[in-house]
DNA sequence: TTAGCTTTGACTAATATTGACTTTAATTAT
DNA sequence: ATAATTAAAGTCAATATTAGTCAAAGCTAA
């Protein structure tokens, strides 16, 4: 569809490269450059798009020679990711986040279509909509606690 | 057919581009002024007229390059229990009662073992308790409704 | 007449873009 | 070696660009 931003543009090149290789390395100021924007909007594209949530681990150095580096992180197929994400479980979580999780659960067959969609539905911000934001984003990571917990039970 | 106020005409329209489309993406702005109205009025025909009861689901993003996307899903009929239980849903639920529900959904063959599980773990009073007990049903029962409703569209 | 749609617009919220300033590391000059 | 310079990347807050909400005012059909 029409991309008119240019974070997207760039997350989408990113993610191209990434798709050949494990790991990608740039230099922000040339990147910048390439898409016509300043060197700072690069770092905003990663703090956006390439979280840890998101499956990316990023390194990064300074001066002369420096560069940004992305990694995809490698999750054996399904083993494990439920409890990584138990794990690393913030306390509260915004809709945007959950359905990032929810759709690394169901790329990686973990969960059924079904339940990825009642999930979805349940954790909407339309659904949890509770007064203060605050109170919605850890009601939010509760529910989504449970639902990985019996993600838990079940193998 | 005749009378058409804005809100109908603009209706139309989008509903035209669905015709040859199953998804349609338009910038909000744009469109109020291609009709000359006010960007809201865009909001109220949405709300009133692309409902998932009528078929169809949106999406939208602010910001720059924003958008509202608008999708047409498949209604699901045919499951009169699901349609039964929305129409008779009390503003409270118990755990109890909604172990019934989910245990007759199951045993129906409409939601499968993940899913069930996954809604018992999400309702339990375990998973809701926050603070006193009225505020936990009437969660439960909202919670209950998307969960239900997920059950009615497809997309 | 009046209940229920429709239209409007002021205010809010989310996301993206930009740029000035900071920090870090390598290279060069003394 | 040490200091100065240069070459990166990082941070943060201001601004810009969209869309969302809500309630008041306007209309229309029964």
């Amino acid at each position: 569809m029409a991309n008119q931003n240019v974070s997207d543009v760039i997350e989408q090149y990113l993610k191209a490269l990434l798709e050949a290789d494990e790991q990608v390395e740039i230099r922000r100021a040339a990147i910048a450059e390439q898409f016509n924007c300043v060197p700072s909007q690069i770092n905003y594209v990663i703090k956006t798009r390439f979280t840890p949530e998101r499956g990316y681990v990023v390194e990064s150095k300074r001066g002369g020679g420096g560069y940004i580096r992305i990694l995809k992180v490698k999750v054996r197929s399904g083993c494990g990711l439920v409890e990584w994400m138990i794990e690393r479980l913030p306390r509260r979580i915004r809709e945007e986040d959950a359905r990032v999780m929810i759709q690394k659960l169901y790329d990686e067959g973990i969960v059924e279509r079904q339940t990825g969609n009642m999930m979805l539905s349940v954790l909407s911000r339309q659904t949890l909509n509770v007064g203060d934001r605050e109170t919605e984003e850890h009601l939010r990571a509760r529910l989504m606690l449970a639902f990985l917990q019996s993600l838990q039970y079940e193998r």
